[in-house]
RNA sequence: GCCCUGAUAGUGUAGUGGCCUAUCAUGAAGCCCUGUCGAGGCUUCGACCCGGAUUCGAAUUCCGGUCAGGGCGCCA
């Protein structure tokens, strides 16, 4: 018999009814005659009975019960029986299926399973193994709970945002794949073409020029669930492959890529949590994210701004600031209202929050407390009333509130002091998990200086469009960034339109002219066929959906994610390749294990 | 490349130089039990990441590795 419910949907309603169900054994109770089953599948968990004094007419007791001695956990069986209401007393309010159970009158084993190596009941709160043996028996892991919840809710998410851009006009076009190897960027996964021995193709890091060139083409509304691929380091939301929702879109502006944005979330918002998105978001410039809140992303969540206190304090003799100064740095603070820190924050947290301060580059923090009337601290000798009088306007100082002030270079006083901000923002729990605080990252640079290097680099990307003229020191460029809760969830542009623009943003960012003419040369010619002005985004859905779901990582909402080496502990990749392989492809490989030590000496 | 944290039965853990023949739970195997629901009871099985050092004695201290995670760099 074909199984006619799920394990997740048998109510009061069907009671009565004959039904077959298959599924997993996740728990048995074997009561020395009467027997419990809770048959789990995706859907749900439901009780079968088997009981040796109530056997149903034409079911077979012996044959049964001879079946049920082979329900290991986690078999996968199939059941006939018939639905009847628990005995009295005896529900299960927890689960959705608790006021029914299943009289088994036939039962078979469809796959015994080896013994799990964890365990999967997650009805409660369960102890989870550790990250490695989820990823190694993934398809266990897969088997809980909250990981069936993490991949329905990212197919809603991915469903409902199809369903906006497919009403909106916009084509989902699939790009290659197998691309072109681009110099400036993340480092490229490369792919050996067998037919042309010596040559690579590299995996799309994102489908940017395509995307471009489709417009070109008058595609005019481009989409893509698009996978992208970057040999770079891992993080906690960042893996060698990862999904971006891509979006480009002819004759427009910021504004309407933005807009567009907004909608397909006001649109997702309503299917998946049937609320209203409050929009249009939050936009804040760049110079005011870093002189406020230190970070190209801040948590917008709750305020506790920087407050720069540079000229206040300019002539006050204390040593440590007069030094900064002397070396053109700045002096920053926080003013911890009383009404967050509450007395959280004691002597020994102080130093721990120096410490913090010290590990990220700064040489220390001063601190003031504010009483009744004044500041108190080892250091307000060196003030005198007018400044400190003066500090206590600029930072709304109320008694009971607490000062940490920070001296340095002053990209490093924003760095570290963004840092500080967000542990200050954890510790005191100054954030609602479950609130989600959209804004868009707006007026950036076109420009950047490689600290290290002292190279020019693009902010974002070099095809975005520059809003002034490309001969003053401040170049400003079209893009903007989505982001939420302290994370950057996508950016977008407007683009270059003209090649000769863009050729001369190339030569801008130090490219040679033949580099110029070997990298971008095809894309060049293709702009110079009437490419229409155009931009576009793209979200990062792996980032969003695990914020949605408030997972710690992005591995928790991918069904099969790399380790944090790169790795995909399920299957062992990457792994070598047979020697005739590579030789096919003309490969030989020079890693330190390959090389016959022998030969060298 | 660098910094931080961690590693004890299949799984999750306790254990800060001798009370360790290593705790507890869960699991597995077996037995008992007729209304449980992560059932319960009894029995059994099963572990200190690797190498070196200190010490009379190391799971515990030190050094070096390996592995895992978080972060910096990197991610145009």
């Amino acid at each position: 018999m074909r199984r006619t419910h799920t394990c997740g949907e048998i109510r009061s309603a069907d009671i009565g009814k004959k039904v077959c169900l298959q599924g997993w054994v996740r728990f048995s109770r074997d009561h020395g005659g009467v027997e419990f089953i809770d048959l789990a599948d995706a859907y749900g968990i439901t009780q079968l009975v088997f009981d040796p004094e109530d056997i149903s007419s034409g079911a077979d007791k012996n044959s049964i019960s001879l079946a049920l001695k082979g329900f290991t956990r986690e078999s996968v069986v199939s059941v006939d029986g018939v639905v009847r209401k628990r005995v009295e007393g005896t529900d299960d309010p927890k689960n959705k299926t608790g006021e029914v159970e299943v009289l088994i009158t036939k039962a078979e084993v469809l796959n015994r399973s080896n013994s799990p190596p964890f365990e999967l009941g997650d009805q409660k709160e369960s102890v989870l193994p550790g990250e490695e043996t989820r990823l190694r028996y993934r398809y266990l892991d897969l088997r809980r709970t909250e990981m069936i919840e993490a991949l329905r809710f990212r197919h809603k998410f991915i469903s409902a945002a199809r369903g906006y851009l497919e009403k909106n006009g916009f084509v989902e076009v699939e790009t290659p794949m197998l691309t072109k190897s681009t110099p400036e960027g993340a480092r490229d996964y490369i792919v050996p073409s067998r037919v042309h021995p010596g040559t690579f193709y590299a995996l799309p890091q994102s489908p940017q020029l395509f995307k471009q060139m489709l417009m070109i083409g008058s595609m005019d509304r481009y989409y893509q669930i698009a996978r992208c691929f970057r040999d770079e380091d891992s993080r906690a939301d960042r893996q060698p492959e990862f999904t971006q929702l891509d979006i480009e879109m002819s004759f427009v502006d910021m504004k309407d890529i933005q807009d567009t944005i907004e909608g397909l979330l006001v649109h997702v918002w309503k299917a998946i949590y049937g609320k209203k998105l409050e929009t249009p978001f939050m936009r804040i410039s760049f110079e005011d994210a870093m002189n406020k809140y230190g970070s190209d992303k801040p948590d917008l969540r709750y305020d506790l701004p920087m407050i720069h206190i540079t000229n206040i304090v300019k002539d006050a003799p204390y040593e440590i600031f007069q030094k900064v100064l002397s070396a053109g740095g700045i002096i920053t603070g926080f003013n911890v209202k009383k009404e967050m820190a509450g007395d959280k924050i004691g002597r020994n947290e102080i130093d721990r929050l120096i410490d913090f301060v010290k590990k990220n580059g700064l040489g220390g923090m001063t601190w003031m407390r504010a009483t009744k009337d004044s500041l108190d601290s080892n250091i307000v000798k060196y003030f005198t009333p007018d400044v400190l009088s003066k500090l206590k306007k600029e930072m709304d100082v109320k008694e009971g509130d607490l000062l940490l002030l920070l001296a340095g270079p002053r990209k490093r006083v924003l760095e570290t002091g963004g840092q500080l901000r967000k542990k200050l923002a954890e510790d005191l729990e100054l954030f609602d998990k479950g609130t989600f605080k959209f804004a868009w990252l707006i007026d950036c640079p076109m420009f950047e200086i490689d600290p290290a290097s002292g190279k020019k680099d693009a902010f974002h990307h070099p095809f975005v469009h520059p809003t002034t003229s490309l001969d003053i020191a401040n170049v400003g460029g079209a893009s903007f960034d989505l982001i939420m809760n302290g994370s950057e969830l996508g950016s977008g542009s407007q683009r270059i339109h003209d090649p000769e623009v863009q050729r001369q943003i190339f030569r801008m960012l130090g490219i040679s002219e033949e580099k110029i003419g070997t990298d971008f040369g095809f894309f060049l010619e293709a702009l110079g066929y009437g490419a229409p002005p155009h931009g576009g985004i793209a979200l990062g859905v792996d980032r969003l959906v695990s914020i949605l779901l408030n997972r710690e990582t992005i591995r928790d909402v991918i069904a099969f994610p790399k380790n944090k080496k790169g790795q995909s502990l399920l299957d062992g990749s990457p792994q070598k390749v047979d020697d005739d392989k590579l030789e096919e492809l003309q490969i030989l490989s020079i890693a330190i294990d390959d090389i016959d030590i022998e030969d060298i000496k």
